[in-house]
DNA sequence: ATTATCTATAGATCTATAGATAATGC
DNA sequence: ATTATCTATAGATCTATAGATAATGC
């Protein structure tokens, strides 16, 4: 069945999104490209017309995703240094976020897999994590723009760490206490004096 | 070939030292049970007089895994809070840990898979996140049990994150960068006012 | 504990075809 | 409008691999 060019680019663009939330959610070797065809209303066969390989859509759908991330960061940004940086902490280290896999950052849940990783992947992945550290820094106070970045930096492996034990413990107190600490830790950008 | 009582243990207790090494270093589902074996220096068949699955050998080669790191760190503590702060912070962010996967932290490298995965794997995860997390709450400073446990988790956090991130970034320089970011602020745990 | 085997699965390739797009004709 | 061509997709198939089991040996 032939479908139209503006057709196959939605399929194309369909495929990418499934895949994305998959990989987040199962892992690179989670899901099968049979599958992900599946969840998006195609057959695996098709799947070579428009991805060279799996690992061609893993790096499309991990850059689409990071992509994401930052569109988010951004339009939360408008609101303002403070009031941004406390509101990305927090839906970061929400606590329902351990059910959403789906649409959680790529960085909590595929960092350690894209290390294993070469190529596109790997350079996809770098330039969205410089994209969303560009965002961080200019929201967390600094006396210069060096110690922003720096702060920033800190402050996104925290949150990354965070919600990345967060989700591997088996005891829900105990998982709530980690980002219950995250979020005092990083949600204010001010040194945690009172600790 | 018939093996001795203890030459079985023996052999078993290297499956798991294998193991515990080859996922870190590639993922669960990165090495199978045929080359772990290989790599022991038995065959593949032999394997399920050892373990009633793969999974059953993912559960214990973690628990082995996440042993070792707080025996590690058990050792260092004694040298005094304020030193093996440091100490712990500047080996866990070491530069060329990126190269030595097979045996740095579990937590770092496995948690996302281990979030997704069921049973005894998550328990023992949680088991060690916690003795990791008694041994450092005794040397960060802090007013009292309560606040020197949220300081350990921010810190927990901070370092799995800063390592996890540095070692999926393709750029060098951006990985030391993220390194030394992380040295800095949970390095000392005293509040980051200079920052 | 070894060796051989079974079974399921996953990535990848191949072929045919429906139907969209382009070229041609009236 | 008709004809020819192009191409995205379906469906079948191939190959490699991995977990697991069975048979065998000592």
């Amino acid at each position: 069945m032939r479908v139209s060019r503006d057709q196959a680019a939605e399929n194309r663009a369909r495929i990418i999104e499934v895949a994305s939330q998959q990989f987040r959610q199962k892992g690179f070797d989670g899901i099968g490209v049979a599958d992900v065809m599946k969840n998006a209303g195609l057959t695996h066969g098709g799947f070579y017309g428009h991805f060279a390989s799996k690992d061609d859509l893993i790096a499309q759908s991990c850059d689409a995703a990071m992509k994401r991330s930052a569109e988010k960061w951004s339009t939360i940004a408008q609101q303002g240094p403070e009031v941004a940086l406390a509101a990305i902490t927090s839906s970061y280290l929400a606590k329902n976020h351990k059910g959403d896999l789906a649409n959680s950052c790529t960085m909590a849940l595929l960092a350690p897999d894209i290390a294993r990783q070469r190529g596109a992947v790997q350079t996809r992945f770098t330039e969205g994590t410089k994209r969303l550290l560009e965002i961080l820094s200019d929201l967390v106070p600094g006396r210069s723009k060096a110690k922003k970045r720096q702060k920033a930096l800190a402050t996104m492996a925290g949150l990354i760490g965070a919600v990345v034990l967060s989700r591997a413990v088996d005891d829900p107190e105990f998982a709530d206490e980690i980002l219950d600490a995250g979020q005092a830790f990083f949600g204010s950008g001010k040194p945690a004096d009172e600790i």
